[in-house]
DNA sequence: ATATGGCATATTGTATACCAAATGTCAAAC
DNA sequence: GTTTGACATTTGGTATACAATATGCCATAT
């Protein structure tokens, strides 16, 4: 399963054309994403460019664009660095994140449709049971999916396009975190809370409960993080 | 009055150094805000270039960084316009801003200090000065002013750098419709009542009244938008 | 008259070479 | 041991060339 899973099921009407910095950028946010650039590492242009096999002005537009994302910090004359936030950071991100979250409960509530909330039924139900195998990327995607599910419910361009940049910064972190965490499962029940609120579609009660869930999910990472950190 | 009054009174330890990218980007946002680019117009690099005496390289990565901002739009192949919200975004926009401002307002109760509420008090007797005067552009900016220094007390860095992204892409419109309207002072007993909640260090009071000052925002803003769009 | 197709021109996207300035390293001098 | 200075490396910025695409125009066909 893929991060872009959505290609292979909606039939995208217009053909996509992405100039070179776009596709490098997406690239690169990935190997961010997936640790293959690990915080703290620095961004060499020169070999970045033979590895992609691009030029270096493309790459620079694509080193702006995700500098601005916080992705990387631009040090003048030092080139880039991957961001490596630290723990208080990371609270901070996830408290905003919480924020923005039960905002899209709020709106959700008053917005979604029946196929919608009958689609994240279905990936819990898909997510119980990559729980219940084990399978702990898949239950980590799953989760992913059913809270874009609810931000996309809430019909705001603004908040889809602010959750997705701070869940682009807090990806690998509570990626690592889900996959070294024991109670890596323990959202299981949150998540029936939250699907509840939104099928009574309590507005109050699916807003207050989805930030209390980004509150929980703070613990387990900073669990995860303080043990990393010795 | 300046954008960055500060600079008149806060002594800057170190010497700030801006890469030429950054210079320009800063140049063409306060162009946009300032209305001398106005939305919809087209950014004609060679144009730019000729008139900032920059090359084209540190041009595009600034228009990258302020396409990320949501300022411009890059559409490949046809270059760079200023984005042009329409009332659904903006209306969108401002709520967003709303729940930003909200929980600022929240955090703000417990982490301000009593001298950065005098300094509000401070700034909001200014404003009422500004307002008495019929000083629009300087009632505006103590306006603007106060909302900073509460997002400020709120001392989260997450929290600031999408306000201010967000105020940016806001803050051209809200200028106009502050010239413009009828109603320009009519926010200032929502100013007093801001206040009151912040002395009492009332977390859900100043919620709340900060969520409705938005929306009144939005009222006024629309009028104006409306006026406009014949 | 309208529509189609093709051409010329303008603009953007990318690559490359080059220089200046900043940074890091390391050895010599004190 | 600290400082100084020379050197190599890397980035920031410019200039330029060329390819890809968009745009506007005109002639032709219907």
């Amino acid at each position: 399963m893929s991060l872009d899973t959505e290609l292979d099921i909606k039939q995208t009407k217009e053909i996509v054309r992405l100039t070179l910095s776009e596709q490098i950028s997406n690239r690169l946010r990935d190997m961010i994403i997936q640790n293959q650039l690990a915080p703290g590492d620095r961004i060499r242009e020169r070999d970045i460019c033979l590895e992609l096999q691009v030029s270096r002005t493309p790459l620079r537009e694509a080193l702006q664009k995700l500098a601005s994302e916080g992705l990387i910090e631009l040090v003048p004359n030092c080139g880039a660095v991957i961001s490596a936030p630290n723990p208080e950071e990371i609270a901070d991100m996830l408290q905003v994140l919480g924020v923005l979250e039960a905002f899209a409960g709020e709106r959700a509530c008053a917005l979604v449709t029946q196929e919608e909330i009958n689609e994240i039924k279905a990936l819990q139900y898909e997510m119980l049971a990559a729980f219940a195998r084990g399978d702990r990327l898949g239950y980590f995607k799953l989760n992913q999916r059913i809270h874009l599910a609810i931000i996309t419910a809430a019909r705001s361009e603004t908040l889809l396009s602010m959750h997705t940049r701070l869940n682009a910064r807090l990806y690998r972190i509570r990626y690592q975190s889900n996959l070294r965490n024991e109670l890596w499962g323990s959202a299981v029940s949150e998540h029936n809370d939250i699907l509840a609120a939104l099928e009574e579609r309590n507005a109050e009660k699916l807003s207050r409960v989805l930030r209390q869930h980004l509150r929980s999910t703070w613990e387990k990472v900073s669990e995860v993080m303080m043990a990393e950190d010795h």
